[in-house]
DNA sequence: GCAATGATGTAATATAATAACATCACATTT
DNA sequence: AAATGTGATGTTATTATATTACATCATTGC
């Protein structure tokens, strides 16, 4: 059971619509364009699909990618529990999908970056760019 | 002598503006921002400054922070050599400082997750946010 | 001179995000 | 039931960020 489904009664009716168009996407979405998607269902106002995204984000099932200025679904379960964004996100420049990744050390290199530099992390955004496996010449 | 400097009469002159500006600042500066602060030069729209700053990007003197949608000068030498950006930036969210770092250890992380999920990389986006030394209780 | 190229100027538009304020739904208390 | 509080919604307007399209100017090479 993904994490929408099991917080899916939690949610509100435009919490609900947001976060399905963003399941049924194969890749990230720009608000607007999850606006436009939405309108057959009532959505009128930007406002709307920001207010739903916030919680989204607040709950770990929806992730911003900062340097799309575009959202994703979560793809995997674990990032709910966990404060700190311990995520990140390899971007294919040529077909637009978005893989989630978690790894540990590449974490830990960080941490331990910052802890160097004598900085206090709160959140580490990391967005890989480049070509996905399929997109690759072969 | 900075890049800047020793590359200076080879920028025009909007793009001088620019990264004197940026340069001057002790922070990122947004576009329009840059805009703003070059009216008296006679610049009358954001064109100019996106312009400027494409260039002054491409050329590696600037860079783009992703996670706050503005720029900043480059803090050291080996930027423009390299043609992936192997830098990474600590943004303090209290005092909005950025301080530009370069970490053999962290990008070699990097691109061995990215082999490993046959992910072929062209550019990492890697900005921690938190609070710089300064901002911290002592 | 004249074409080619790159830089510039200007206006308009597209895209992304927030502010401000009114209303609604529902639960709690009295 | 009435009053109240709270969170979700709806709506309009505005601010912030970035690009398109097109005209003009400057420099270089022929």
């Amino acid at each position: 059971m993904s994490k929408f489904e099991a917080s899916n009664t939690d949610l509100t009716k435009n919490q609900n619509l947001v976060m399905g168009a963003l399941s049924q996407a194969n890749g990230p979405l720009s608000a607007y364009t999850i606006l436009d998607e939405l309108r057959e269902h009532g959505f009128r106002a930007p406002l709307q699909v920001y207010r739903a995204l916030d919680k989204l984000v607040e709950l770990g099932l929806v992730h911003r990618l900062e340097s799309l200025n575009a959202f994703v679904a979560c793809q995997h379960s674990s990032c709910g529990g966990d404060k700190r964004e311990n995520v990140l996100f390899a971007i294919c420049e040529t077909c637009g999908k978005v893989q989630e990744l978690v790894d540990e050390r590449l974490l830990d290199t960080v941490k331990n970056l910052a802890e160097n530099e004598d900085f206090s992390l709160s959140k580490s955004v990391i967005e890989l760019r480049g070509k996905c496996g399929s997109c690759q010449p072969s």
